[in-house]
DNA sequence: TTGTAAGCGTTATCAA
DNA sequence: TTGATAACGCTTACAA
């Protein structure tokens, strides 16, 4: 591997008019630039990053941590990132959190180690006072999907309650009045939004929740299982179903069906996230729309305008959820 | 952020006995190593991973390139990778190819840039030469779900054909003769041996591969879509879909439940790869085990143990794919 | 517009 | 078992 060293010599230059035509200084001649220019290319110099990275105090990389990395939320949540990062020329380093508090300090850590120029996370176990704490160290550290207060200018997120409302909203809308809700636990800060919206509709129409139709599970398939289950069990009258988020839909279909309920027509559905499998499911997944992927480019720019001093870009820190008909619920009025 | 020069001092040893600590030498005295140990923790050090990777020549890093980050396919190839990587405290660069040569090359021409120790790759459109080559390079490539030749140690792969074999053979097996293929695009190597396997089952019981019934998509829900839509136009009887991978499948579903078809009644499906939502999506789907995950990690430690020597580790290179038997093909026999 | 030279925080060679 | 010291390949004042 050729170095500057090299590059110099060969076009008659000092390193640091080579340093400079590498980073685009335009305090240099075109006359020299093409010298330079020239003799990197003829020698197949590539600036050595890790070199880089020393002396300027700049690693141009950022870590990611996500919940899990085989998620189709996180997915697109990483795509997101990734893309608008990497057309800038910085890399990412990604590390799943598990939803476990442990393990999400463990993955900042190792990221903080790894001297990110910033991080951005997706936490859910984590404490507010943790992430207070975390953002006054020198790092800079973004919050992905989730609002903490006092650190307003960090965070990109959804207004979960809004979405939890009008997927019930609609529920009601669509004249079911006998509604179960599957939550995600609630140490999740989404997951506790979304119920909260949950309730607003129904105090807003003058429902009672019924607790032996809500269900604490976790945001996969197998809390939608598990709450199917737990609905069937109480003897409690229900035709519609609430999902906190699409895979948990998916599960409480999947063992919906085992029980013998066919699909629109005894029972309704709605999702959230509006993931991508979620029009290929049966019936077709009627959810909200969690637009993760936008929000996810937005991290990355918002990194881009502060960290890399990209200016001009300019930040939306909320972002809203939509509801997205399909045809998981039946009409019933 | 202190330096490996304040714990020398406040240790009283010199830098290169401070680096012998971290490094885990083992000619340190117990005495020595505690003082060191000692001044470190009293410091709150950490080594400055950037400086070590400048002066070993080592960045402890290893790039991927797979083809989406948002797939369920490359959700679990990833977190297989990361975990086991993870735990030998090295870090992963993960970038995107999106199955196109160009951006498979920058992105490869990226994680190289980034002086990664090694890259796994998982790529679909470059050619077998052009990996050739790049593996004579000096950065160590390691190739995920395809088997060049001349490449034997570098790969980790799965037996396509016969998986496609099997899932024929499963078709046929319960009495469909009239058996539509929808296939990944042909430049992809796994999609040439799925459909190769196929094409043996197929023989193996003398069945005519109907053209008017082979449709090539992508490895997406569209191209379930398209291929069923193509098979209608068609005119043309049949009874079973052999898809060449899980979401096709679910789009095929998709699409033939809006011809008015019922599944799996009217038409039996079978995926290939066994990603998790095979078994939520209705009729729960009966598909092939790609164990990518496992195979994930074997990759990791065959770079864990070429390249970080972790010596006695063993690796399997090549992988064989199971059936697995759910829901959604009907017994016609 | 260009060059000189001092870092950046480690590892690694050699000698003691 | 320990210590000096020269790399590692680049950036960045500062000077010219």
């Amino acid at each position: 591997m050729p170095t500057i060293y090299e590059v110099s010599k060969l076009a008659g230059v000092s390193l640091a008019t080579v340093s400079r035509v590498t980073n685009k200084n335009p305090s240099v001649s075109d006359k020299t630039r093409e010298k330079v220019l020239k003799a990197m290319k003829e020698l197949g110099y590539h600036p050595n990053s890790i070199a880089q990275s020393l002396a300027s105090n700049r690693s141009n990389s950022v870590g990611i941590l996500v919940s899990e990395l085989q998620g189709a939320f996180f997915g697109l949540m990483m795509a997101g990132i990734e893309e608008e990062l990497r057309e800038a020329g910085k890399h990412v380093i990604i590390t799943p959190g598990h939803s476990e508090e442990d393990k999400e300090k463990d993955g900042i850590e190792f990221l903080l180690n790894r001297n990110c120029d910033a991080i951005i996370v997706h936490v859910e176990a984590v404490s507010d006072e943790y992430l207070t704490k975390l953002c006054q160290g020198k790092t800079p550290v973004y919050i992905m999907s989730r609002y903490v207060e006092g650190l307003a200018e960090n965070c990109i997120y959804l207004d979960n309650e809004l979405g939890g409302y009008l997927a019930t909203k609609e529920i009601i809308k669509q004249g079911h009045t006998d509604i179960a809700y599957i939550a995600g636990q609630q140490f999740k800060p989404d997951a506790r939004d979304r119920l909260l919206g949950h309730k607003r509709a129904l105090a807003e129409h003058d429902l009672e929740l019924n607790e032996k139709l809500l269900h604490f599970g976790d945001f996969k398939e197998t809390g939608g299982i598990d709450g199917v289950n737990h609905f069937i069990e109480s003897k409690e009258h229900f035709t519609a179903i609430v999902c906190a988020n699409d895979e948990i839909a998916s599960g409480a279909m999947t063992r919906a069906r085992e029980h013998g309920l066919s699909l629109p027509e005894n029972l309704s559905i709605i999702g959230f996230d509006n993931v991508i499998f979620a029009r290929f499911i049966y019936p077709k997944l009627t959810t909200i729309n969690n637009p993760v992927n936008e929000m996810g480019k937005m991290a990355a720019k918002l990194v881009l305008k502060n960290i890399y001093q990209h200016d001009k870009l300019s930040i939306t820190y909320a972002f809203k959820p939509t509801l997205i008909s399909r045809d998981s619920i039946k009409n019933i009025n």
